[in-house]
DNA sequence: CGGGGGTTTGAGTCCGTTCAAAATACGTGG
DNA sequence: CCACGTATTTTGAACGGACTCAAACCCCCG
């Protein structure tokens, strides 16, 4: 019984296959036992929550396989996604640091495991290891270059080019190319979900996504996404200039 | 001869007084002489810019006194502010820590004095003390949430209330109260600059000035600003919601 | 079969943009 | 100190993209 939902013990550290590309990869063996001691595994439910805006940060997590969204939600209701967390990615990590609480919520978007690793021994493996450090460092920086481009884009573009600029992101990871050569996204996102990724209104992505499929520049069903020409996907991210 | 323009030799990172609330009030006094011999100072005129987005990162810069913009331009020239660093802050240090070419430029917004902390200090520096390295943890977890929060606030409110905070952000640090008690902010941005922040043109912003003086909660001249009711500024900023 | 959420579509409106011109501020040289 | 040329700011009018509100549709699930 350690399946579903609750507390799974037997995930290990040592063999988990996100851990190279994350912020623990620099770790020695002892290291990385202490981390398989003190961490908890789990596994969320797509739109079970991991965290939530304003609760206090008692540790971070980290995502095994799935993926997570990041979400900011205002006074009145609005909400935007910030980023996404896939398999590898530490998850909650700006809260810890800022030693402050969640200024944003997270939930699975597809059946995610996810460890969690307290405070107290974070704290540790950064008084160990000078690298976790240096690879927060690195991480959160390519975070921030994100979230800076993205005001850019939001400020600049129309939704058109950044709903096309989302779906490359999301082809990078979730990108299957079928038998006869077309592209295809199994897309991890809702419409409504797009919608916050991209700073807009449902309505305007269903209109948006006409407008594609339109053009014949993909088919779009339900989650299923078929680009049939990626040139003029790409031409879109700039086609208002010259 | 050492004023104007050039290499300040005079400088001293001992007497700095920014340097209490930036990421080297931590040095002992081994580590501040380190930083001493390194640096090397300057000022820079309104305009002039500091380092330039696509460039190779070769260190960090730290304000000493002043205001600088930092800005990311589009291929088609759209360009926002996406945030500004007074006295006491490092710049610069994503690119830095990302180990890639600076993504955004900056430029000072008034004369300003800042010093260049050469890269390969700036390692050693990390090396030899870890609270450094902490230090800067905490600031880009700060700068990161308010790039965050700036991309939920374009996307959900008016242009009328992002001005409405970004003169309440401006107000804690250009604002000086008058006589009889009127609370005078002495902005450090143009008409363009201060559209740039708020991701809009200058014509609009035109027209949120006007707007906040026909309805009596400031009263613009030039870059001088009388803030008659701060209340009522406040209520800008979530007043479409209920 | 009958909800109920999410998605799509339509019509109307509003906010912000665009383009163009007038007004103002600014630096420079006469 | 004034005159002039240039850049910035302001104003106006027209346009357009995205939002709002509302209804229809769809799909999944009980």
């Amino acid at each position: 019984m350690d399946d579903a939902q609750g507390t799974h013990p037997r995930t290990n550290c040592f063999s988990c296959r996100g851990r190279a590309q994350s912020e623990w990869c620099a770790l020695d063996h002892g290291d990385v036992a202490l981390l398989n001691d003190c961490k908890a595994s789990n596994v969320y439910q797509p739109g079970q929550t991991i965290f939530t805006q304003g609760a206090a940060c008692l540790g971070v997590f980290c995502v095994e396989t799935g993926a997570v969204a990041i979400r900011k939600t205002d006074v009145d209701g609005n909400s935007v996604i910030v980023r996404l967390a896939h398999a590898g990615a530490t998850l909650g990590y700006r809260a810890f640091f800022a030693d402050a609480p969640y200024r944003a919520s997270a939930d699975a978007l597809m059946p995610s495991r996810i460890c969690f690793i307290d405070k107290v021994a974070l704290r540790k493996l950064l008084g160990r290891n000078p690298t976790v450090g240096h690879s927060f460092l690195r991480h959160m920086a390519r975070d921030l270059e994100e979230a800076d481009e993205a005001r850019l884009h939001a400020a600049a573009l129309p939704v058109r080019a950044r709903l096309a600029h989302l779906l490359l992101v999301l082809k990078d990871r979730f990108a299957s190319s079928t038998h006869d050569g077309k592209l295809v996204i199994e897309l991890p996102l809702s419409r409504q979900d797009m919608a916050a990724m991209v700073g807009t209104r449902p309505e305007t992505i269903a209109r948006a996504v006409r407008g594609f499929q339109d053009d014949r520049i993909a088919r779009f069903d339900g989650r299923r996404v078929e680009v049939s020409d990626l040139e003029r996907l790409l031409d879109e991210l700039d086609s208002n200039e010259a």
